[in-house]
DNA sequence: CTGAAAGCGCTTACAG
DNA sequence: CTGAAAGCGCTTACAG
């Protein structure tokens, strides 16, 4: 490799170099077929020898970042959210998208973001990581480009370029109750996010209730918390103290589940001989931990390989919007009992 | 706000919009001071009024990227740099940097990887979260950007713009058996990523090994495994049966921690009363985990902000490479018990 | 303070 | 198959 120092080479260096026009050169770099098996070879032999990389930002503004898929997650360290990323991001550079990926606040308007966004870096389209119904109603009119939220369901939102890829959160609750009861539990709190909302933990709490309902049960007592250890840890306490004699816990995510697990156990309380916990989202942690905690497991993989075929599907061949429901599975585990 | 169709509006419409010329609103954009506050003010309200977002694409490469800084995750799914990699996106953004973030698989090479994303993205300075020294040896030279290491001290490479922030290693490793010592265990195993190496795993070992020759102990026997639950199950599985009569392991991450912890409750062993395990970083799920994880924690607020502000340190003020050493501190934990 | 013009490093018709 | 030229949306001397 030669070396070189300074300013970095553009494509009119290596056009001199090896001695043809800029446009040659722009034909090996994007392997057209317009070009000559010879001097493609000979271009890339000076490509290779000073080490030569276009300038992407050029690239990106010539092309409209068409190879771009923009992926944005809603908060950032979200154990449910991290491998689901890692694997959008192996399937689409396999589909040949590059993947830019943004974090946002939960608080922050991700719609709104990802608009804005959308205009700076002008990629193919975008994937939604979890998101607020309610964003996607007031603002997500203004994006014109292919959409998919993953995690949650959007075919009620009826947008033409949005489709989704989500686990049936209804049935998902309906199962949770049913595992509960099957086990003898009459008394379970409830630990999650908005469960008044239309998104992934409301439906959970429909699902939930309706079992509750067919089975003559009292609606249960629920605690609003956040999806990390140190909020469920005191929705957790408080949970305890308002719905007496609660011998269960459906918590709305695994995080939530070993916050919670870990609040009991400082009370004194044994898990799940004193006080069962059943989370929801099946990941890695959930088989780690002390007690193992049984949950319903997310399809990870599928959702993350769904999302990105039917992502670049609407971008390649204009295919329509649609919304796929998958099923969460349960998995038994220590930190649920029998009464 | 007015609703558009079709084609982002570019720079040249809002001047026509605004009746004036695109140099005038460039100049608004950027905040200029050559501009009167009228046309300015003028100009932003046309600006909001189309909701026009300039094509970052074609900024960048006018402005070289120059206020983007690269930084670079080595493995995707590590809860001790996923509060990391939050903290130096908000301090960053408030020096009035925005960060691309890469994740990159522990397995390749980091620096060539930076090197390429360097000519392509043109950033003003990279910030490395983790990395093997072998790869910054190899290939750092061709990087001539300021950049920081972070996590891992960068101080024998001797690159004039290599900066880096880390923990002492070594005295971690020494901190670590002092702790095992005084609770009276002789026999410890190790549980860690590639010992032999200059990095943090190797300078933790041979701070554990100086205080195990100091106190007349043998060299601990250790096993390899990577900074994953599952990896670290089975390495403790193994360490288990070739260090007969261990009473504690000393594990080089709380995940490994965490990961060993249920290998020996599956084997039948308590944790501690059979078998300690201290951990190290101090990551939030040590604190929630059952018993709760004794670990060394490293100062992760401190080394985001040092990180940032010494990387803009050196792009602004082109101040020299420097090397900060931080204390990592011990924090009891139920996972260590007295012998 | 403002605008017309040049130019950043690419890609892509267009003409050969 | 190849090259000269136009143009992408910005920023920044330069001239007023």
């Amino acid at each position: 490799m030669i070396q070189t120092t300074g300013e970095p080479l553009t494509i009119k260096d290596i056009a001199r170099l090896a001695g043809c026009g800029v446009s040659t050169v722009s034909r090996a770099l994007n392997g057209s077929n317009e070009i000559s098996e010879q001097t493609k070879e000979r271009i890339n032999e000076v490509i290779r020898q000073y080490n030569y990389t276009p300038n992407g930002n050029a690239r990106r503004m010539r092309r409209s970042a068409e190879k771009t898929i923009l992926l944005i997650v809603n908060g950032s360290s979200n154990l449910f959210f991290s491998p689901l990323i890692e694997q959008i991001q192996i399937a689409s550079s396999s589909a040949g998208f590059q993947i830019a990926v943004n974090h946002i606040d939960e608080q922050e308007d991700e719609v709104q973001f990802a608009s804005r966004l959308c205009t700076e870096l002008r990629p193919a389209g975008v994937i939604f990581l979890g998101g607020d119904m309610r964003n996607f109603k007031r603002s997500f009119a203004r994006i014109k480009l292919p959409c998919i939220l993953s995690t949650a369901n959007a075919e009620e939102l009826g947008f033409e370029n949005l489709s989704s890829v989500s686990v049936d959160d209804y049935e998902g609750g309906r199962a949770a109750a049913e595992q509960l009861f099957d086990r003898g539990h009459k008394k379970v709190g409830i630990l999650g996010g908005d469960l008044s909302s239309y998104g992934p933990s409301g439906l959970r709490y429909g699902g939930f209730c309706s079992v509750c309902s067919e089975r003559g049960a009292d609606i249960p007592d629920s605690e609003l918390c956040a999806y990390t250890f140190s909020s469920a840890y005191e929705a957790a306490v408080a949970l305890y103290h308002k719905c007496k004699g609660m011998t269960a816990v459906f918590a709305m995510s695994d995080i939530i589940a070993v916050g919670a697990v870990r609040a009991f156990l400082d009370m004194g309380k044994r898990v799940p001989e004193d006080i069962s916990v059943l989370g929801f989202d099946g990941i890695e942690l959930s088989e780690y931990s002390n007690p193992r905690i049984a949950t319903l497991a997310q399809p990870i993989h599928q959702i993350s390989s769904l999302s990105v075929r039917m992502l670049v599907n609407m971008i390649e061949d204009g295919a329509e919007a649609s919304h796929v429901t998958l099923r969460a599975q349960f998995r038994s585990g220590g930190s649920m009992g029998r009464i």
